[in-house]
DNA sequence: GTTAGCACTCTCACTCGTTGAGTGCTAACC
DNA sequence: GGTTAGCACTCAACGAGTGAGAGTGCTAAC
């Protein structure tokens, strides 16, 4: 049974295979691996070591007749292979890509979603780890025309968030300096959730001004909603449509009512710990996504948490482009968001 | 000759027709008129009211045997009247979705967008019209931990924008505030333009804080950019993928690849000078969008200017509830944006 | 003016050959 | 023993042919 043990190059046929299901989504017939690429063998060779390799789980035939498709264990040695093999190709084009517009950590995610979608060609999703007991830094009211002012909170994170709120027209800017002063000295280091227990003791104090707490207490509560989740942008959903797996439409709205569904990705994307993490099919753990890959990779933010960069797309995916490329924007982020 | 005119029963029986036809998207038979709306007529009468609507051209048969359809005239007569009948209904619900965090134009723009294709699930597209000659009201920054701050400009018309920078970490919040008024008192009332050019002048007056200076005229020349222009949000795009006109994949993705020039969709919405406006098929004047139907409604931004909200989907579209979610969330945007 | 009845048309779904790609196997070859 | 040519075999994909069903148009009766 020596010929049912894997060597050099059945190794090589089964990439050759692999590469070129990749690029066509075509079942990969013998005649078609000894002529495109350069083995010096036959189709009648390439026929038995398929057969072979049949046999050895890497190849399965959808029908007698066709050509052989790679199996999610082919996908899976591939990646391994690709993995161990040290170093990820480096890719300073999507870094590239990835250099928008930097306003808050939302919009960093969001651009890097979109980045990672718009290079890669698939669906981008990018997580941000839950951040708890934020603390405020910063609190201030910047005037605005009309009886409006900004409300900025600032927390220790790094994190701004800001809305806009009524005051008196009587407050000019130094007035609503000298109340951002006050507001700041008193909800400094505290916690977003102390802050809007404080505040309903403040607002007996001072009546007057009962539209600016209310307007603190509310950004507050958002703050602390938003943050205590993980939060999770796509980018490039619909990507998808371009590739033949998905020319049902079904297919593809199942595929894009996942995406809506904040949960499911973020199941999807999070869990190993390692940097890199490429799941294949049912490896996904999910159901609905039977016939998707998730190559996902980390990022550092702060001290110890780490969030997650990813693609979805279909199991027959350029893994080796899409890891360098996420793993560039990996980088990117870990440096912005790192300290 | 008098059977070939418009009278009231064959009105009645073409709306019947719209109304099912938009509900199944099927080709609607002489038999389920009389049958499913309570007509009082047989079939055979049904079938001679409809022989006379096809010549008049408010109804096709797909085939000859297929039941009617709709024509784009049928539509536009069924919308006229629908405009004609004086107020649309009102629609409180729509105006509920629309019941977000609101944070600057940008965002009441973005949630539009989703309230309306969340509601009416069709793809919803808002326009904001360009405001040039933004003038700078307030210029501020706010301290943020290890070194950074927060610039914030606000425009005399309430528009917001922010940028990280990095400052001196000498300088605390008191600082911060001294260098905001400053910044404010010589910049209040210039152009964004002016400020861009002022800032040259300035960095070589105050070298030490040439960092502050120069994120602030990168944030201006970047709100200078995006207020030339006007910009345009696309929401609920993938929603298309619901009704069976789309079922073809190809048709999805040519739909979805001309949601993403942002000219062509600006196109689409912009024009009339009318509060409402339903463009059927051709009539929207791009040939790539022959079989869809764009409705616009517009709202006040500002003085005079206005902006418009609208609906992308199939010609088959239950405009009446389409128009009364759009003029509910066109009203709330006037209210938000008019002043 | 309205309706029942009937012949007619055309799509849709299904079946049935035909075609062609690709395999598996065997026998010859190096 | 490994490699290759040749050939029979299989099965999806395509096209033509067929029957059923939906819906019409027309005519004649009410």
């Amino acid at each position: 049974m020596a010929s049912h043990e894997m060597d050099a190059r059945k190794e090589r046929i089964l990439r050759a295979i692999i590469d070129d299901y990749i690029l066509t989504a075509m079942p990969v017939g013998s005649r078609t691996i000894s002529r495109k690429y350069e083995t010096g063998l036959s189709s009648a060779t390439i026929r038995n070591e398929m057969s072979d390799l049949e046999e050895l789980g890497y190849l399965a035939q959808p029908h007698v007749s066709a050509g052989r498709v790679p199996s999610l264990k082919a996908y899976r040695l591939y990646v391994d292979e690709l993995l161990s093999g040290g170093a990820l190709p480096q890719n300073p084009e999507a870094r590239e890509f990835f250099s928008r517009r930097v306003r808050q950590v939302e919009d960093v995610i969001t651009s890097a979603a979109q980045a990672i979608s718009e290079f890669t060609r698939y669906t981008a999703v990018v997580m941000m780890p839950k951040q708890l007991e934020l603390r405020v830094s910063t609190l201030q009211l910047v005037p605005m025309p009309r009886g409006a002012a900004l409300l900025v909170i600032v927390t220790d994170t790094g994190a701004i968030r800001d809305t806009v709120i009524h005051v008196s027209e009587s407050l000019d800017g130094d007035a609503l300096y000298a109340i951002s002063r006050m507001l700041t000295e008193r909800l400094q280091g505290r916690t977003l959730q102390e802050v809007q227990e404080m505040l309903g003791a403040y607002s007996r104090q001072m009546g007057g001004d009962a539209q600016v707490l209310q307007g603190i207490a509310e950004l507050a509560a958002q703050m602390a909603r938003q943050s205590a989740t993980d939060s999770v942008t796509v980018g490039g959903s619909h990507n998808i449509l371009n590739y033949p797996e998905y020319s049902d439409v079904e297919k593809a709205r199942a595929f894009l009512s996942v995406l809506e569904e904040k949960e499911k990705l973020m199941a999807l994307l999070s869990g190993p710990d390692e940097a890199c993490c490429v799941r294949i099919g049912p490896e996904t753990g999910m159901p609905e996504m039977a016939d998707c890959s998730v190559v996902t990779v980390s990022y550092q933010v702060g001290r110890g948490h780490h969030g997650y960069v990813g693609v979805i797309g279909p199991t027959r995916m350029p893994y080796g482009s899409v890891l360098s490329a996420l793993s560039a924007i990996g980088g990117a982020l870990t440096d912005m968001l790192g300290e």
